[in-house]
This record gives structure tokens, C-alpha cells and sequence, in this order.
RNA sequence: GCCCGCGUAGCUCAGGGGAUAGAGCGUCUGCCUCCGGAGCAGAAGGCCGCAGGUUCGAAUCCUGCCGCGGGCACCA
């Protein structure tokens, strides 16, 4: 692969010989095809400093540029810009490399494991059934999860269950309330969901003092099933009632208090958050002698970190965004290092069906369950559709839309192109197409422009994952897939892979199997299935 | 009031300080003797919210303003 690493060494060299100033080069895509596959503004950022117009810098740099195998021309652009276009040879090397790296085409091959993360996502409180909003987490989450897995991390994908405390009992007190014909507490739970599990645990005979305990469990089953059905698998949920059972709970407070960061005020545990950057000090323990839902937050960060991870990856809806400081300061205060916890912050989901917006709200039942959305809009596409847009971005989910362009959705667009290559392949096996192997094959023969442009967008793919990686965005591969998908739709129209000719035969039919395999891996990042057929 | 995010085509959204700002949907025009037409080619459609600033160069970075969404508990 011919990149900036490869690159930006001669540019180097040619900077010193030509007795200019050194300096790193950035490289970038171009955007017009005719202006080369990589280029840099090197001779722009050093016009100033060295006196000289941009082009003149431009030219000195490309007269003592050395000669390299995987570089066919160098060009002077525009204001002063370098372009380089790569050689045939490199284009060959894409698809070699693609074919035989397989399914680890476009993970990074660090030197060294960059560590162990800890992905925590989704979350939801175990008192009903996920909405919608919640998918956005599950398909984002696992998402980032295989992301940082591509990248080198050891990655586990955690859930945390909130199992103690407050909601957990008024959730416990509704059910019971129900099942006694009783009205369900004060911003207690209700709706259709805790009617139906009321009923559902009569029905099996459960007895009244198990009722809470027995309606979590089946709460949390359901939680797990609807996450596995969307093909979301965790390493480990995480009960937040056993850091109270085990002591974690106390054990944290007591070494925020050894760092001095505890005051008592009025009876109560406050730690002084404001010193480490929040806006106000924080309850652990309330002067009834009851931990908060915060003091065990402490201790779940310092489990992570004593189970081994080097790295907190926390994905929050933007209605938590208030936590992020205090967050941020428990790390601190736990002396966990700078980088150590990570907090990407989403934004919500906004739900309509037909134009129509529809409430979500759990405490009073009226809303669209996650279960129902795949229903509805099935996994592939409900995923895709999460993972297609920025998580900075308020998401507008019209179900009615999602659930009208079942063909129009660009998710199919990319699986189409799949499924289409597999097509190819059971062609070229029925005409008796022999590929032989990927080292013997002619590929100096794909020179048609839309094979050229193939090989690029293909060739692209690492450094799609690396970036999107990076920035902890998955958007980035969807929108990756369409341009890979394009570029083969474009090629299927102009060139025919089983022909006449045996050789070009062969050659096309490795460079589907290299545009195959990137379409696999980038949609396998998403999450989403790459049918043979559809 | 303070904090976070977002204002880009009719709609939903991409856009990594660069060269002529893109895609899907919708609208309009072409393309199936040929490996799958869920496709391809083309057209129309833009004060990149507004105003300053930094820069050789700003949709992109900074500041202010306007608009939209979210958040500011001894709740979780």
C-alpha cells in the first residue's frame, strides 16, 4: 500500500535536497479524480518562510524528488499543490493485498497491542423494555466496540445493569401495585408493559414477596434477547447491585476518602468533585448512611480499571451529558490517567411515524419498543440506519419512511452490490471460470478506467478504519460502503467479468473477490449481513 | 443564566484548513439480445444560519449574535 507513510519520507529527502526547511508533509485525498490519488501543500505552507511564489517551491521539491516503484508522476497544481498519481503496480498490490489479508484486510497490524477497552453502552435501566432510542446505542456501541477491535484494542463490550436502588424498588413497588388491582405509585411505572408482566407472573403462580426480584429478571431476560436478536453480543453485564454486595461500593469510597477528596457535611459524604473540574460537589453517601447511584458509579469505574482495562470507553445519550464532568473527576480522583476514561456523547433519537412525532416515555408506557422497531424495519436496515449519521447529530427516525424505502435504503444499495458479486462468482464456477491463484493472475490487464477507480476506492479501505476508528465513528464506514458499492455498481455496468477473453476473466474475477471481501469486512464492522442473495 | 450538540439542495444527511461543496430520497430525461435494472448515465435544484476575525486559502478553526435539540437533584 502506497500512502502517506510511504510518501511522505521522499518528500523529505527532496526538501533536503533541493536546501529547503524540513517539515512533515500532510497528505490528502484529492477530490477531483484528475488530480492524482494523494497530494500535499508542503510547498504552500512553506512559501512564506522561505520567500519564494507556492509553484516555484512546488517545482524545486518535484526536480529533487527520488524515483520510487509505486509512484508513476508527480504534478504541480493550482496555488502550488504536489500530486501524485500512483502506478499500475501499486494499484496490483491492492488488490494482492486485499485478497490474501482476507478478513483481517484493514485492521491495523500494530507493533505492540495498544491495550485493553472497556466499551460500556446501551445500559438501560432493567424496568422495561428497550425503546428506540436505544438501538442508536446497541448499533453505535458495537459499532465503536469492532472499530476499536480493528484498530488493536482488546476490546469488552459491557453492559451495566442498574439493579439496585430507586427505580429498581419503584419499578418492584408498580408491579406489585398492578397485580393488586392497586393504583401504581407516584411517578411509578405503568402501561401496557407492567400490566402484561403483572399478569404474566400471576399467571406462573409467583409468589407476592418475589414479585420485584422475579419481574426484574424477566425484564432484564427480555433486554438481553431483543440485544441479541439485533446481533449484539456482551462479554459481561455488569450487575450493579453486586458492587454493593461485595463491599466494592465501600472499598471505593474509602480510597476516594484516603485521597482526601471526601468532606462530611451535615451528615452526609459529599466528594469534592469542584476541585477536579465539576460545577458542584457530589453525594456518595446520603445522611441517612445510604450510598448513592454516584458512590457506586465510583466504584463500577474503579472495577473496570482493576479488571484490567487501560481504557474506559463510555457512550452516553446527550440527556447525560450533565454526568461527564463528574466522570471525569471520579477518574481523577481515582488517579486513573489522563486518557483512562473516555466519554463520546450521542445525541438523541427523535421518532415519528409518517411526519408524526411519538413520544418515548418508559414511566408512562406510550412508546415504540426497540423489539418492535426490528420488527418493523429489520436488523440490517434499522442498523444501518442508526449507524449512517453522525452520532453528533440528532437522529430524525420516521418509521413510516425507514419501513417505505425498504428498497430505497442506501443499506441495501451496499448489499445489493454483494449480493451481485456473488452472482458474478456463481457464474463464472457454472462457465467453468478456473481463477487459479491471486499471485498468478494478469492484473496488469485491469486498465479500464472503472476498474482503475475500483482498485482505488477498494484500496482506500484501511485508512477509512483507521480513521473512523480515530474518531470513534462509525458513520464514516457506512458512508465508505456507498462510495465502495458505487464503484462497483460502475464497473459491473462497464466491464464483464466471465468474457472471451480467459485472462481478463481471471484478473476481474480477483479484483471482485478483493471489492467482495472489503464490502464483507466494512459491513461486518456495522454490523450487517452481506447476502449472496436478496 | 451556565454547559453540550446541531444549523449545508425541497426532505434526510456526508464533507479530514485546500483546487469546480457531495450522496440518498423526491422531480425530470435516457439505458435491459449482454455475469441480477434493488443497477447505470445525465438534468434541474446551494447568500454552507448571520456578522466579524485568523490564514496564501474557511462549510471546516476562533469570537459574538440568531434559531433548534438536550442537560444543569442527598432521582436514577
Amino acid at each position: 500500500m502506497i500512502g502517506p507513510d510511504q510518501l511522505a519520507p521522499l518528500v523529505r529527502q527532496a526538501l533536503s535536497a533541493a536546501g529547503l526547511p524540513d517539515r512533515e508533509p500532510a497528505f490528502e485525498r484529492p477530490r477531483q479524480r484528475e488530480h492524482g490519488d494523494w497530494a500535499t501543500n508542503v510547498a504552500l505552507t512553506l512559501a512564506k518562510p522561505v520567500g519564494k511564489p507556492p509553484r516555484e517551491v512546488a517545482e524545486s521539491i518535484v526536480a529533487h524528488l527520488p524515483a520510487h516503484d509505486g509512484v508513476d508522476a508527480v504534478e504541480v497544481a493550482g496555488p502550488g499543490f504536489l500530486n501524485f498519481r500512483l502506478s499500475h503496480g501499486a494499484f496490483q498490490d491492492i488488490v494482492r493485498e486485499a485478497v490474501r489479508r482476507a478478513a483481517g484486510w484493514g485492521r491495523a497490524e500494530p507493533a505492540q497491542p495498544l491495550g485493553s477497552v472497556n466499551v460500556e453502552f446501551v445500559s438501560a435501566n432493567p424496568t422495561g423494555p428497550l425503546h428506540v432510542g436505544a438501538g442508536r446505542w446497541a448499533a453505535a456501541g458495537d459499532a465503536i466496540a469492532a472499530l476499536l477491535d480493528a484498530a488493536g484494542w482488546t476490546v469488552t463490550r459491557e453492559y451495566y445493569l442498574n439493579d439496585a436502588g430507586n427505580q429498581m424498588e419503584l419499578f418492584a413497588e408498580s408491579v406489585h401495585a398492578v397485580a393488586q388491582g392497586r393504583p401504581v405509585p407516584e411517578n411509578g411505572y405503568q402501561g401496557a408493559y407492567v400490566s402484561e408482566l403483572a399478569a404474566e407472573l400471576a399467571a406462573a403462580g409467583v409468589d407476592a414477596a418475589d414479585l420485584g426480584e422475579q419481574a426484574y429478571r424477566r425484564t432484564r431476560a427480555r433486554i438481553e434477547a431483543t440485544l441479541e436478536r439485533f446481533g449484539v453480543t456482551y462479554d459481561v453485564w455488569f450487575s450493579e447491585r453486586s458492587l454493593h454486595d461485595s463491599g466494592a461500593v465501600d472499598r471505593a469510597v474509602a480510597r476516594l476518602r484516603e485521597g482526601g477528596w471526601v468532606d462530611e457535611v451535615d451528615g452526609a459524604l459529599f466528594l469534592r468533585t469542584t476541585e477536579l473540574g465539576d460545577d458542584k460537589d457530589r453525594v456518595l453517601i446520603r445522611s441517612d448512611g445510604r450510598p448513592t447511584y454516584f458512590a457506586a458509579d465510583c466504584a463500577y469505574m474503579l472495577s473496570k480499571a482493576e479488571r484490567g482495562a487501560t481504557r474506559a470507553v463510555y457512550l452516553l445519550g446527550a440527556d447525560h451529558h450533565g454526568y461527564v464532568r463528574r466522570l471525569q473527576a471520579v477518574a481523577r480522583a481515582l488517579g486513573l490517567g489522563e486518557d483512562w476514561l473516555e466519554v463520546i456523547i450521542g445525541q438523541l433519537v427523535n421518532l415519528y411515524r409518517g411526519g408524526e412525532a411519538v413520544r418515548m416515555s418508559k414511566r408512562t408506557g406510550e412508546m415504540v419498543t426497540f423489539d418492535e422497531l426490528i420488527d418493523e424495519v429489520g436488523r440490517d436496515a434499522a442498523r444501518y440506519t442508526f449507524l449512517r449519521t453522525s452520532l453528533d447529530v440528532t437522529l430524525d427516525f420516521d418509521i413510516a419512511e425507514v419501513v417505505k424505502q425498504e428498497r430505497d435504503n442506501p443499506v441495501y444499495y451496499v448489499q445489493y452490490s454483494h449480493a451481485r458479486i456473488a452472482g458474478i462468482l456463481r457464474t463464472a464456477r457454472e462457465r467453468g471460470l478456473e481463477p487459479g491463484a491471486v499471485d498468478d493472475a494478469r492484473l496488469e490487464l485491469l486498465t479500464h478506467p472503472a476498474e482503475e477507480e475500483l482498485i482505488r476506492r477498494v484500496g482506500a479501505y484501511p485508512e477509512t478504519v483507521a480513521y473512523a476508528a480515530a474518531e470513534r465513528a462509525p458513520h464514516k464506514v457506512a458512508r465508505y460502503a456507498e462510495d465502495l458499492a458505487e464503484g462497483f455498481h460502475r464497473f459491473y455496468t462497464e466491464c464483464q467479468v466471465v468474457g472471451e477473453d480467459a485472462e481478463l476473466s481471471r484478473a476481474r474475477w480477483w479484483l471482485v473477490m478483493a471489492a467482495k471481501q472489503t464490502l464483507v469486512n466494512a459491513l461486518g464492522l456495522l454490523g450487517v449481513d452481506s447476502p449472496d442473495r436478496m
